[in-house]
DNA sequence: CGAATGTCAGTTTTACTGAGATTG
DNA sequence: CCAATCTCAGTAAAACTGACATTC
């Protein structure tokens, strides 16, 4: 006898386990940041990138890397888009002639703008069943947990 | 100038974007709950297979996909794997010859309860930082954000 | 006929590994 | 000599796409 009903609905054992609740909803999460950006013809990382480089200034690859979750090996390619769109400028640093020295442009910073304005409707859609308050709570729990698994690495 | 101190620290536009803060954490979590599946020589996606016929008792290969958020072309391969480790079984569905059933064995139930102990071992890494109360808080928020984008789908 | 199912082949994206050459 | 950086080649896994034959 096959079970055909509720088809679709979860298991108690995974709606119950965190790890498999983060993975899921990351999934949603990932697809939906794509689909938003693809239409302002930019990619996820390229949000990471800029926002980093807005707040913290010019850097190296490594440590542009470090802070945004990204490996060193994966940081050519992606710099290289956004240096080919004029986002950001790749120069050799003279003190340390191992680095490149990583800038971001005048339309670099409008276009971290625009993908601004592109991830709130995002987001808005995607925590659409929670309030403020709630998304506050959720953000400040998954902070803490990415914080205590950074550190010291 | 290159700013070369706090060179972890990830930009404020990152840590408080949920997308992107689901995305990190769920990295986080995929990985510990990979290495510590990989101990038990099993994988992420046998958990959720054997739990949802654990649950909900045998069914198709595309019902059962639905329950755990897995494609049906993905379904072949990972149902080929299980039934090579007599964990389920996979028999024609006499009363609709479309349909495969799929059936959990005494020796998938077993691996099921093994894997649960991993997986609370896991949890209670990954989860660190926050106690009882907000775990399940954090569970209680991404649980109503998934089942939201799950429904009418 | 349309819809669902199982299957297969292929792509895309992300993350990771290992190696090499250069420089500090 | 060791460590860090940039680069490249390749791998592995997850999610998805399109197609096909079979069956309802």
């Amino acid at each position: 006898m096959v079970d055909e009903t509720a088809d679709s609905a979860a298991p108690s054992r995974l709606m119950n386990t965190p790890s498999w609740l983060m993975t899921q909803t990351a999934t949603h999460a990932h697809r939906m940041v794509s689909e938003g950006f693809a239409a302002a013809e930019a990619r996820a990382y390229h949000y990471r990138l800029l926002a980093a480089l807005e707040e913290f200034g010019p850097a190296s690859q490594a440590a542009l890397g470090r802070r945004c979750g990204v490996d060193r090996s994966d940081m050519v390619a992606m710099i290289n888009e956004l240096a080919d769109r004029r986002l950001l400028e790749r120069a050799p640093d003279p003190s340390d002639r191992r680095r490149n020295i990583i800038t971001i442009t005048p339309a670099g910073s409008r276009q971290l703008r625009r993908l601004d304005d592109v991830l709130a409707e995002v987001q808005e859609e995607l925590l659409a069943p929670l309030d403020a308050g709630e998304r506050g709570q959720l953000a400040g729990l998954l902070a803490r947990v990415l914080r205590h698994h950074q550190r010291g690495q």
